[in-house]
This record gives structure tokens, sequence and C-alpha cells, in this order.
DNA sequence: ATGAAACCTGACCAAACGGTCAAATTGAGC
DNA sequence: GCTCAATTTGACCGTTTGGTCAGGTTTCAT
């Protein structure tokens, strides 16, 4: 395995359909113009889902198309159909559960009471982990690497979003609300790690709990933990 | 790669040195008896080296021994001299960070002040996750892929000592001096989380702030919210 | 100095991997 | 039922990878 990912090369021919040309190859189903089929739509999916299972487990390095071939129930070459290389999965991987990924951070309003948002705000969180933990071992996975893939991403739109939120706490710093003593970037970081932890670190939490943020029991539990100390530590 | 990690097979053949019989082999050095020439406990260290870079870079399938190898400074061959198997590498340099890795914990004093115990504790995982982010990241990879390897370490001696700890924080809230809604593993592991993070989220704290805990200035800052915030939110 | 053990190397191997290709099969509109 | 594009397959290929092996070189105690 490359450790620095091999160029994704999206589209190695972009063969467009109406050529009538040259008789040879023309693989590649709608390669982004036109409306993809039902048997598109459903074989893309279950690729996707296959292949944050793989990812998610195994990182980019320790996945193979093959087996995520095998999880979505197609054979391999069948799956280099849909997609022409492993890059371009885990890419198409990574960007569809982008936006659900940081949808939350996005609702944090500054007209909003402190403690009502930031309580909201880790719940959410928690919730995320709960419902869709290989997700977040996948992101995980791609930040422990150097973030090879999203890294533009990172210092662009989210470090806009991060430094807009951040001036929100700082606001709250300002109204009094928040102990003054707040770093608002630590925080977000603080409730960032303490709830992706359960998914990312499931492992490790059954193996010392015997539970597992699918425990509704637990779930609250954390969640009462989490939501407790953190605004105790913050609100003034 | 195989998913589930390949039989350890520490030594294939175990042969001691002074059989005068079979003229073959006699590969593998000191194979866990007799101590170990200089030579031998140097290439071994350049191995673990290089090998917690590698795989704390790409998890157990995406490094390679090739890599680890050069970057130990010497032939493929050579290093599977001294470890026969990928596998055996792995294991050799989780086992040697774990102690390191544990240490902290066993320190919580129940006979200490809370409030300096505990901070000393998230200052005590901070600097390690400063000074040794790339074991940070190693088992953040191990148990992210289903800790295959530490398992038994953590429903063993691991969880032994959290729940020993778990009691001496419970006996601080019994004793008055932590709010009474404090649950003793949740507070473990958001301390685990906030402290590891600068570590195993480095590319991404670097992304959005510009700086890592290699900055003494940022790292302080770090260390003051957290302390504040964790603090502020479980002492009574 | 010498001999044995320790150390090191390059050539080699089988399996696994990512990816290609020609051809067979299926599906949808007519 | 025909036709043509969409879909699926299995055989195949070059490379990478983990690991073996026979033999060469260095180290070190005597």
């Amino acid at each position: 395995m490359s450790p620095t990912r091999s160029t994704p090369k999206s589209s190695p021919l972009k063969r467009k359909p109406g050529l009538r040309s040259a008789p040879a190859a023309r693989q590649v189903p709608a390669d982004s113009d036109a409306k993809p089929t039902r048997i598109q739509e459903r074989n893309r999916a279950r690729i996707l889902e296959a292949g944050l299972s793989e990812f998610s487990r195994f990182g980019f390095g320790g996945a193979t198309i093959e087996k995520i071939a095998a999880g979505a129930g197609m054979s391999k070459s069948n799956l280099l159909y849909y997609y022409p290389t492993k890059t371009v999965i885990y890419e198409a991987v990574l960007e569809h559960i982008l936006d659900t990924w940081l949808a939350p951070l996005r609702m944090l309003d500054v007209t909003g009471d402190p403690a009502a948002e930031l309580a909201d705000y880790i719940r959410q969180k928690l919730k995320i982990s709960a419902e869709w933990p290989e997700a977040s071992r996948l992101f995980a996975s791609e930040i422990l690497q150097g973030a090879p893939q999203v890294k533009p991403v990172l210092q662009g739109s989210l470090r806009l979003l991060v430094s807009e939120k951040a001036a929100v706490i700082r606001a709250w710093i300002a109204a009094g609300k928040l102990k003054p003593h707040v770093e608002p970037v630590h925080l977000i970081f603080l409730i960032w790690s303490a709830t992706q932890h359960y998914a990312d670190f499931e492992t490790q939490v059954l193996a010392l709990t015997g539970k597992t943020l699918k425990d509704e029991t637990f779930r609250g539990e954390a969640e009462a933990a989490l939501v407790a100390t953190i605004l105790g530590g913050v609100l003034a």
C-alpha cells in the first residue's frame, strides 16, 4: 500500500455515451452527468455501505476491494464497474457522510441559551456516535492517518465553521453566561472527543463496562454525565 | 490483509543454539532465553521505533515490513532475522508501550486531594499525548480495529485497574469532595478522550488552530482549559 | 589467529492485491 | 420478440507484500 495515496484519477477516460465512434470500451455508468439507473442507485448505495464497514474496520490500507465487493454482495469486477478505483470508493464514502457529520455544530445558535444549546449539541453528537459508530471510526481513521483526503475540508469549511462557532461561544462568555476562563476551541474539542470516544473506542468501552451506546440505559448515563460535567465546568 | 490477524507463531522452529545436530537453519536470536547482544538490543530498539512510526501512521494493515525495515535502517531480511513476522513486530511494539501508557492512572491516590489528583492526572495524560503522540495513535488505531491484540489486556488488567480507580473516585464522592452526580467510569473516559484527542486528532487540531501540543503555549492553554472545565464540572 | 556463533544480504517464492478486458447475460423500451 | 445499452462475470495481468533460504560477512571469546 502506497503511503501517500495514489492520485484519485476519478474518471480515466470519461467516455460520453452517445458518441457512436470507437466501438471499444464504454465502461463506467453515468460519470456525473445524466440520472442514474435504479440498479445504479441500489448498487452504489450497497458499495458505500460495505465500504464504510471495511474502511472503518481496517483503515484505507487494510481494506480490500474484494472484501468490500463481497460485503456489497457482488463480484469485484462488478464493483469496479461502478467505482473505478479503491481510492474513489474511499472518497465517495467519506464525502457521503461528511455533511451529516458536521451538521450538529452548525446548529449552535448565539441567540439561544448556552446551557440548552451546549446540552443539545452534546446530545446530538452522542446520538450520532450511538447510531453511526462506523462513520465516527472512519473519520477517526482518516484523521489518524493524517487526513490525506479530508485535509482540504478541515482547512477550509470546517475551519471556518469552527471559528464561527468559537465566536458564538465567545459572545456567551462576553455576556457573562459562561465562565471567563472558557477557551472556545478547546471546549469544542472537548465535546467532540468526549462524545466520539464512545464510538471510536467502543471496543474498549465494551471491554471495561460491558456496555455500548446501543444500550439505552448506558447511553442515558453517558449523556447525563457528560452534560452535567461539561456544563458544570463552563456555565457561569 | 487478513481481517482477523494471522496466528502470531512467535517462533516457528525455536532452535536452541547448542544442539550440534542438524546443520540447517539456526535463525532467530535469543528467542526469549539468554541475554541479548548489544547489537540485538540496538536493532530491536530501532525496529520497534520504526514499527511504531509505521503502524501508527497506517495501521496494521497499511504498514509494510519493508518500510519498517527502511525506517530502522536495515534490510527487510535483516528485520525478519530479529522478528519473524509482521504480527510479532506489531505485538512487540504494542507491548513495549503498554506500561507507560497505563502508568498515570495507577497514580490516582484515594488519600490525596481530588482536585490535585485529577489535575495531575490530566496533566500527565496530556504530557504523554504531547511527547508520545505516535503511541497514542497506535493505541487508537488498535482499538478502532477492535483491539485484536490488546483485548485481553483491556478485559483483564485494565478493567481491574479502572474499577479500582472508579472506587477511588466513588470514595471522593462519598466524602462529599466531588459532586454526587459524577459517574466515575464516564469521568475516566472523559479525561482519556479529551487528552488523547490532541495526539490522535493532531492533524485536525493543526488544521483548525495552526498549533499542536508541541507548542508550549498551546499546550498550556489546553491544559488550563481542560483542568478548569473538568474540575469545575466535578468538584463539589 | 581462528573458529563458531551472530549478523546480514540478495535472490527467490507464493499469495494477495488492485485493476483490465472480452465476452456473456440481463433489462427496458419499442 | 427484437435491439441495444446497462450490467455482470471470470479469466487474466503486473505489482506488491510477507516470508524463506542458502550463503556470505562480521564479531567475539579463546
